[in-house]
DNA sequence: ATCTGCTATGTCAACGATGACACATGCGCC
DNA sequence: GGCGCATGTGTCATCGTTGACATAGCAGAT
């Protein structure tokens, strides 16, 4: 049975009540009485009525819709794991999700932040945007906009992680397992976008305490260990090749490293992939350290990492949006902390 | 600066036309002189005019949406891949993509359901329903449903894969490499939800496959190898820990396998970190296939595995879905080929 | 001179829900 | 008897866009 949704209007007169009425039992505020409830409730039943809330969004200027932008959802399985916990607070607050992957393009970006204009989302949040102009735009529209795991612009609240002392905590551990060559695997920070109020990005964050870790313990860094193409390369990043690249080329070294930091669990994979070609063990041999927890527990051997709280990213930026949408007090910025999660690839040193 | 939305009516006012001359001009459709084409067009980069999709779509009773029904995307990178290709074919076209993770549970997902018709979604995707009764609902209000990569219901067109045939290729993949004990690591088919047409489920797909494949050439199945728990136990399936369950017991066989076909990457990674475990190399004592091709590329070893097309799955499923809105003819199902990829998990039999 | 057809533009009633406002009751109380 | 208040219900403009329909000027054909 193929029917048409049957409108208020149509329940009314089924109900034998106005349209007012209908409404006043839907959404149960005002005064009614038992009777014309009742009528009503049982006409609502009969035609299957479901509110319309194209013309509600219309009527109300409210669409109880979130756009989450992300850079493409297949890159890296942090995304996956936000955009769960978004959807997730977002329907817990009844809001619909829509989602746009711009996979690394401005222009693309751009057309997706009109498209959410034109759809009058109630707010929009990004998984890293392609581009800070891209956010003004919503911004100036009056449209909140947050960025969760990176903050990119000035204008655009955040939520994120503290990279620094994420990234100090493996040094650290590393160091305490007795490794005094330790490589850093990552990206270059002058290709990754920056932070425009602090203009460092989150590479820089992780570089810099990988430094700084190293000569609290009176270590030297290894050189020449961060190279990742462009940063929207986007199958370099995923691939993992260049994780096997520079461990290749750390292997190679005289004095070859006894541990490695992967500043992302994708590019650690392909540390592992080079060690195990070479038939080096982990952590026998070599330990590994990763970041983001994303594919970790999957691999062989499950790798030790800095976990990003992916839940929580997620939920406190849902929560920022909502709080801006209701006019509510909300912070610039939320800083969450990452754990370090000791599993089998990390080990004394040889 | 931030401001209200423009109207078509306020930019009407500002060009000196009415509002029907504004929407002439921006459908490029009627007679329109290049006077007023100047005017209008001026006053709409002037008012950064956008049009408001929710009063179209209350107008023209299309929303230019559809929406996307997940088990969880966190669960399997499978649902990833096709939700990312499902999300470029809708943009491509000019639609969104609205998404709703049910988790499993029918009720929830029910609630997705209903809030995908008060929205008027144009159609609906499911890439694994939780219960068939809901693709009903959908069918029933005459929203197009389409299934992706497992076909669950009678009433829903669907875009598959030839589960069969791709297993069968993992098996005989195997054998010609010499192996003869070869185990299966899956899922009870009678567990898994059920084709309610063909009275099969993709587990007995490819069971069925490896039973075949291995009575054809002349070898006996092993036994006792596929547990999993009930289907929509979503941390049992993503674990892995069933994968590493499975193989530690074949292992522990008088006469174990030496060759081991896990019905997806996630199980396969379980394999994979058994093995690892007690010490066996792979594919030098024991060869793995996986199925599905997600994060087979970032194992190590490089897992060998059956692909599915998850770009093409998710494509197809948007086009479908599209020529069902259109009112065009759409087949009741596509099947669609996997092909096996042959990585560094595979070799010769010991 | 009249008609036909093309060009160009304006008017306005939908689409469906909302909620301010108006209008009824009926009760208790001064 | 009249007033105030609580209760219960209906009317209708509004949100912004769309497109059918009406209108009108003008060139060329008859």
């Amino acid at each position: 049975m193929v029917s048409k949704a049957a409108t208020l209007l149509e329940v009314a007169r089924l109900a034998g009540v106005s349209t007012a009425t209908v409404n006043r039992v839907l959404k149960q505020q005002g005064y009614i009485s038992d009777d014309a409830r009742q009528k009503v409730l049982a006409a609502v039943a009969a035609t299957n009525y479901r509110p319309n809330v194209v013309a509600r969004g219309l009527r109300t200027q409210h669409t109880y819709t979130i756009g989450l932008m992300l850079t493409a959802i297949t890159v890296n399985p942090l995304f996956v794991g936000v955009a769960h916990a978004v959807e997730a607070a977002a329907i817990a607050a009844g809001y619909r999700v829509v989602i746009f992957n711009h996979g690394g393009s401005a222009s693309h970006e751009r057309h997706g932040i009109e498209t959410f204009i034109a759809q009058r989302v109630d707010a929009v949040l990004f998984c890293t945007t392609a581009s800070p102009e891209n956010v003004d735009i919503l911004v100036d529209s009056g449209i909140p906009a947050i960025e969760i795991e990176r903050s990119l612009t000035e204008t655009a609240r955040s939520v994120r992680v503290d990279n620094y002392v994420g990234a100090r905590a493996a040094v650290d551990h590393l160091v305490s397992l007795g490794h005094r060559r330790i490589a850093f695997v990552g990206g270059d920070p002058a290709i990754y976008p920056r932070d425009l109020a602090r203009q460092r990005s989150v590479e820089d964050d992780r570089l810099a305490a990988y430094r700084d870790g190293m000569a609290a313990h009176g270590l030297k860094p290894m050189p020449d260990h961060m190279r990742l193409g462009t940063y929207y390369d986007l199958d370099a990043e995923i691939s993992g090749t260049e994780g096997q690249q520079h461990t290749n080329a750390l292997m190679a070294l005289p004095e070859p490293p006894t541990a490695i930091f992967a500043t992302c669990d994708i590019l650690a994979t392909g540390v592992l992939q080079s060690l195990y070609r070479m038939g080096k063990r982990v952590p026998q041999d070599v330990s590994v350290v990763g970041f983001d927890d994303t594919i970790a527990a999957y691999l062989a051997p499950e790798l030790t990492t800095v976990a990003q709280p992916m839940t929580a990213l997620g939920r406190h930026g849902f929560d920022m949006a909502l709080a801006a949408i209701e006019g509510r007090e909300v912070p610039d910025e939320i800083v969450l902390e990452t754990s370090l999660v000791i599993r089998d690839s990390t080990g004394p040193a040889p």
